[in-house]
DNA sequence: ACCTTACCATACGCTAGAGTATGGTGTCGC
DNA sequence: GCGACACCATACTCTAGCGTATGGTAAGGT
């Protein structure tokens, strides 16, 4: 079994329950944020499924988030889903916006901790390693590249990462225009990497082949 | 409608059909090479259907192939697609082959007609625009990596690119280590542009700002 | 003590697609 | 001109997954 680190527990407040007929049951949800008295939780809750989602994303991709099977896999049956979620794609949704915000924590975290532009570069790929959930949740993303609810994160987080690349490359002393260029080339090598990542044809992470590439990457890629 | 180009006709010769019980038709076929006399094609053959199958997963990806939406598409019902193959499984292992095949085909003749290696691995970059229904093949495969028939195929074809690319490099006056660095590089590079083209994430293949990019790039990757 | 709310199970109906079984043609060899 | 074969249609069965309907139960509030 997987082992989810975060991924954010808070927010996602749960804005709108579309308010089903039924008999009387989930027909508008108090949505309550915290008054939840704990009972140790052996119950379920939104989150958990988001998270559940991720990882079966993580671990089997986009088309495999099936209602049914996940329940199965939570030890539950579907009768509880449908009382969080409108239904697969409102979960796809929110598992994804979950996500998104996850990452762009990481990002602008990464952009604080580390001042020398060279040295964000260089942490952007030897991250590749950790953050596992998050970058084959990000792995899967890509493979579904196409799936309407999918298509919106990737250009969004995509854009944002390339800015960020941009940003370096321009700290570094190249002109706007080259930078861009040069982060999105940096970028897809990036992808280029996870697509061969998922194709089992990388060196495996903790080898010095490993290693050797990745400088090689770096020192072609980034100047000084 | 695509338009396929070509993605050869000949070969392929079925070798195996598993001999279903039924009444008497699909027995064991014949399976002859050649001796179908004309009746002007009014008639599907088992290479239409390979065909349509690749037309489909370069549209829709290869989850997308199924065996009844494809005979709607072309005007038949499943009765003839199971008369030509045994089930949806063969027919994606045929087309998957016809496809490895046809690819092979583009790689060598590239590598006959141009000499200098510098020209070649420009060339590499200048093929994505046309080529089209090939790529946009391979890029779906990407996307359905992890599939247990597309898997191999993905692995065979990316070795036998980056195996390409990698003595081009090393024609160049690389040695052989950083030559295979800078072809996994290189193709990292590629693979990362499909996948930023299947998000439209890439500036339009004819516009003054892709060729800026190119240049780019080969002058980042390209010794000289 | 009882009612409500939150959460879950059970049992249904529906759809798309995989295969199977078998009947119906047009065309060709002879 | 007729039988065989190649090709296709029709009509099933079967399965997985979505979504719905509704009943069950434990915990908390009052």
């Amino acid at each position: 079994m997987l082992q989810v680190n975060s991924l954010s527990e808070k927010a996602l407040h749960c804005p709108d329950r579309p308010s089903r007929n039924g008999r009387g049951r989930p027909a508008d949800r108090p949505l309550s944020g915290k008054p939840l008295k704990k009972q140790e939780r052996n119950t379920l809750s939104t989150s958990d499924w988001e998270r559940a989602a991720l990882e079966l994303i993580a671990e089997q991709g986009v088309q495999a988030l099936a209602v049914e099977p996940l329940a199965r896999r939570m030890g539950v049956t579907k009768g509880s889903f449908y009382w969080h979620f409108p239904g697969r794609e409102a979960l796809l949704e929110r598992a994804l916006l979950r996500w998104e915000e996850h990452d762009g924590r990481n990002l602008t975290r990464s952009l604080g901790e580390i001042d020398h532009p060279r040295d964000r570069l260089v942490s952007f790929f030897r991250r590749v390693g950790r953050e596992k959930l998050t970058h084959e949740v990000y792995s899967e993303l890509c493979a579904a590249a196409g799936h309407p609810q999918v298509e919106p994160v990737l250009e969004r987080v995509a854009e944002r990462r390339m800015e960020h690349l941009s940003a370096a490359f321009e700290e570094l002393g190249l002109d706007a225009v080259t930078a861009r260029h040069q982060a999105r080339l940096t970028y897809s090598v990036y992808l280029g990497f996870l697509q061969l990542q998922r194709q089992h044809q990388t060196p495996s992470l903790s080898s010095e082949e490993f290693d050797a590439y990745i400088e090689h990457v770096i020192s072609t890629l980034i100047p000084d």
